[in-house]
DNA sequence: TGTTGCGCAGTTTTT
DNA sequence: CTGCGCAACA
């Protein structure tokens, strides 16, 4: 035990030691949060004050559910197997698995991932003839998983106006044909499982009398209703521990609640907050551009990082003119690092938003460098794999529709939208599900026997509705064929007997381009095999709810040493030797549609915060004055954020081709860093004074006057020659496009 | 019935 | 630029 504790400081200790008390733990930034939390759980248990089983632990990423327990078992020699530690989602899940009845769900209840959810909603605003252009799906889906979160189920909705009327008469029939279904979104699995604790007295204490201790990792991230849940479930003797840090907070958009954290210090009467403000991981120059960078946002809680390393490094800045530019930037830089001994995998590249990553993976796939993206195409959401995972679902719950109407005719059996509709007005008719109306429709029909396989693909030249018959005797045969075939064999042979006999195989080793899709049910196939290694419940029904929840975790070609590229939220919780944070542009971060939220900003700023206190030893930061983004070129001006950083923290790398001043230019307007401040990082380059002929007159940040719209200040720029156009932002005026062959601007 | 081509919209972030 | 949905073909 006492090397367990030997090297915690004191106020890790203080944290790890605390007696039987709920607490809150405000952790900066590598101050050994995730340390901290599983050294007091194993520390709990080894000191006999809590067993394994009266523990609950919940992260916010699954990747932190396993480092936890993969933590504990390296302290202690038990088995964390039985132990409550996962994400909200996921010990919901299990929640409800253990008590489907009283939760009033069937057995097998599938989980919709966004995806599925967006489907089901089309097909029912489909259904309702709604008009798709007004109410758009993801809007409606908006709304529903808003409602949940606020704890209203569709009839307890209040509508005041036409839109959330509107809502409501599409959330009504989603929450029916969900339940008729078998389905659970994400936003249903932490509902329903609150209203599980709130209706059922004696779940409720059982649970709350079995977890004498709560760890929440991320407190900042909890949502209302993950609160109120975590409220109902911690009893009169439970210990609440929760560890958070304001100023990485990054899930506001989807509903994170940072006044969690001072609803916590009130309703669990906590007397005294931890803070973790020593930092262990960034040399200072990077610890002093974070802190001075989030000094910028109102209502923190307080908390400065410090650490007792050198100031190391300046952070390295980089103008780069194209996003390609950059890109090769970034590739230059990585092979430099790589040959100095720095392991590619201790090199991370960050982005703001997915889309970014595209220009780098060309880059670095040219330059033959290995990378691994994270986030983006997940394994158990590419279309393939969809596939198998929905005829699974079908064998584990006829019910589910949205299953049903994926794999129905892929590949494709000759059962077409036709064939289709009659059987919906029949489920419709009947208020069934689809396999029970297409049973309905060919019981008289004498479908094969079920250990007959039907042809694979039928030829052509019958009447349709023969066909019809025949296709969909062929698919319920062939359902009902593998259900049979599915009873007696151990998961992984369920899931290869079904990618096979579905034809998905048959079907992507006739494709052109099927080999890697071959491969990734292949892969299915493996994932199978290691959840029911890993899992206790080695459960088809179980193997699909990992699927859904933990959607990104499963990657192949896991282990070789690659760059790690992923966006900003996704690198939460994570370090690396060296970071390269690129795309430092307004309007891509802070990206746009955070002007509009409140609070907007402020996020955009700590996500900022977050992406700078990754590196441990060497910052980089890019911005580029051009960039391609929805198949045209965009013209930023660099991120405030940059500017919010000490220049003395900064060392600006050598712009592309000496003798350019382009670098300065965009820091002349709009804003108002005063030349001493960029005295030095400029290599002494006077910005203007190099204008001439051959470069344009017109740049971005120029202030402009126009003769009839007055002073304004140029946006952007775009052409050449006569088709040469600025976008200008006028004082009064606002902002307009202005071919420059004939609009008489004159430089201010 | 399946395939092809066109037009259109979209992307912030994740369980 | 891409992926999707919808409209005309084979």
């Amino acid at each position: 035990m006492s090397s367990m504790l030997s090297d915690l400081n004191p106020e890790q200790l203080e944290a790890v030691t605390l007696p039987h008390q709920s607490a809150l733990v405000l952790a900066g930034a590598g101050s050994g949060k995730t340390r901290v939390l599983t050294t007091r759980i194993a520390h709990l248990i080894q000191s006999g004050q809590a067993s394994p089983h009266g523990v609950l632990a919940v992260t916010f990423t699954n990747k932190a559910a396993k480092e936890m327990l993969v933590r504990i078992s390296s302290m202690l020699p038990i088995n964390t197997r039985g132990m409550w530690i996962g994400t909200f989602h996921g010990l919901c899940n299990r929640l409800l698995r253990a008590h489907y009845h009283d939760a009033g769900l069937p057995q097998a209840f599938q989980i919709l991932d966004s995806a599925d959810q967006l489907a089901l909603i089309k097909r029912i605003l489909k259904g309702l003839g709604a008009d798709e252009e007004k109410f758009a799906p993801r809007q409606v889906q908006w709304f529903i998983n808003n409602a949940k979160e606020e704890g209203m189920r569709a009839a307890e909705v209040e509508a005041y106006d036409d839109f959330t009327r509107k809502m409501v008469e599409f959330y009504l029939p989603y929450e029916q044909q969900c339940n008729k279904e078998g389905v659970a979104d994400f936003a249903e699995l932490l509902l329903r499982s609150y209203e599980l604790l709130v209706r059922n007295e004696i779940i409720r204490e059982h649970y709350r009398s079995r977890f004498i201790h709560i760890l929440v990792d991320e407190f900042q991230d909890t949502s209302r209703l993950q609160y109120k849940w975590l409220r109902l479930l911690a009893g009169s003797r439970t210990a609440v521990f929760a560890v958070g840090d304001d100023d990485q907070s990054i899930y506001a958009f989807r509903g994170a609640n940072t006044g969690n954290m001072k609803e916590f210090e009130r309703d669990f009467h906590i007397s005294k907050i931890i803070k973790l403000e020593q930092n262990y991981r960034s040399h200072g120059n990077i610890l002093s551009a974070a802190n001075t960078l989030i000094r910028n946002n109102s209502g923190r809680l307080g908390k400065n990082l410090w650490t007792s390393e050198g100031h190391g490094e300046l952070i390295r800045v980089y103008n780069a003119l194209t996003d390609l530019d950059e890109a090769a930037f970034v590739v230059e830089e990585v092979k430099s690092l790589h040959s100095e001994g720095i392991a590619l995998s201790q090199i991370a590249l960050l982005y703001r938003s997915n889309a970014q990553s595209r220009v780098l993976e060309h880059a670095l796939f040219n330059a033959a460098l290995a990378y691994r993206v994270y986030g983006g195409m997940r394994f158990f959401e590419r279309q393939e794999i969809k596939h198998a995972l929905a005829y699974l679902r079908l064998i584990a719950n006829p019910n589910d529709d949205g299953a049903l109407l994926r794999i129905v005719n892929f590949p494709a059996r000759g059962i077409g939208t036709r064939s289709l509709e009659q059987i919906q007005d029949d489920a419709s008719r009947q208020g069934a599900s689809l396999w029970s109306a297409m049973l309905e429709r060919c019981g008289r029909l004498a479908p094969p026997p079920a250990n007959t396989l039907p042809g694979a693909s039928s030829g052509a030249g019958r009447t349709t509705s023969e066909q019809t018959k025949k296709g969909v005797g062929g698919f319920i045969a062939l359902i009902e064929f593998m259900r049979h075939g599915c009873e007696k064999l151990p998961l992984p042979e369920v899931v290869e007997h079904v990618v096979e006999h579905s034809g998905l195989a048959a079907h992507y080793r006739a494709e052109r381009e099927g080999a890697d899709r071959l491969e990734n049910l292949n892969e299915l196939v493996n994932a199978a095999a290691s959840f029911v290694h890993e899992a206790e419940d080695g459960s088809l029904a179980a193997f699909l709810s990992h699927a859904s929840l933990e959607a990104g975790e499963h990657q192949a070609g896991e282990g070789r040493d690659a760059l790690q590229l992923m966006t900003v939220h996704s690198a939460k919780g994570l370090e690396f030797h060296s970071v390269f944070l690129s795309g430092l542009e307004e309007g891509l971060f802070p990206h746009d549609n955070s002007r509009n939220e409140t609070g907007g900003l402020e996020e955009e700023r700590r996500l900022m915060y977050v992406a700078v206190t990754r590196a441990r030893r060497r910052l980089y930061l890019s911005f580029s004055q051009s960039r391609m983004l929805h198949g045209q070129t965009r013209y930023n001006i660099p991120s405030r954020f940059l500017q919010e950083i000490p220049e003395n923290l900064l060392k600006w790398l050598k712009p592309q081709q000496k003798g350019s001043t382009r670098s300065a230019e965009a820091w002349n307007s709009p804003f108002d860093r005063s030349p001493g401040q960029m005295a030095g990082s400029m290599q002494g380059t006077a910005p203007a004074a190099t204008q001439n002929a051959t470069s344009s007159r017109w740049r971005i940040g120029q202030n402009v006057i126009h003769p009839k719209f007055g002073a304004g200040v140029i946006l952007s720029c775009e052409g050449r020659g006569a088709d040469a156009r600025v976008e200008v932002r006028f004082n009064r005026a606002g902002t307009k496009w202005l071919l420059l062959e004939y609009a008489k601007l004159t430089p201010a």
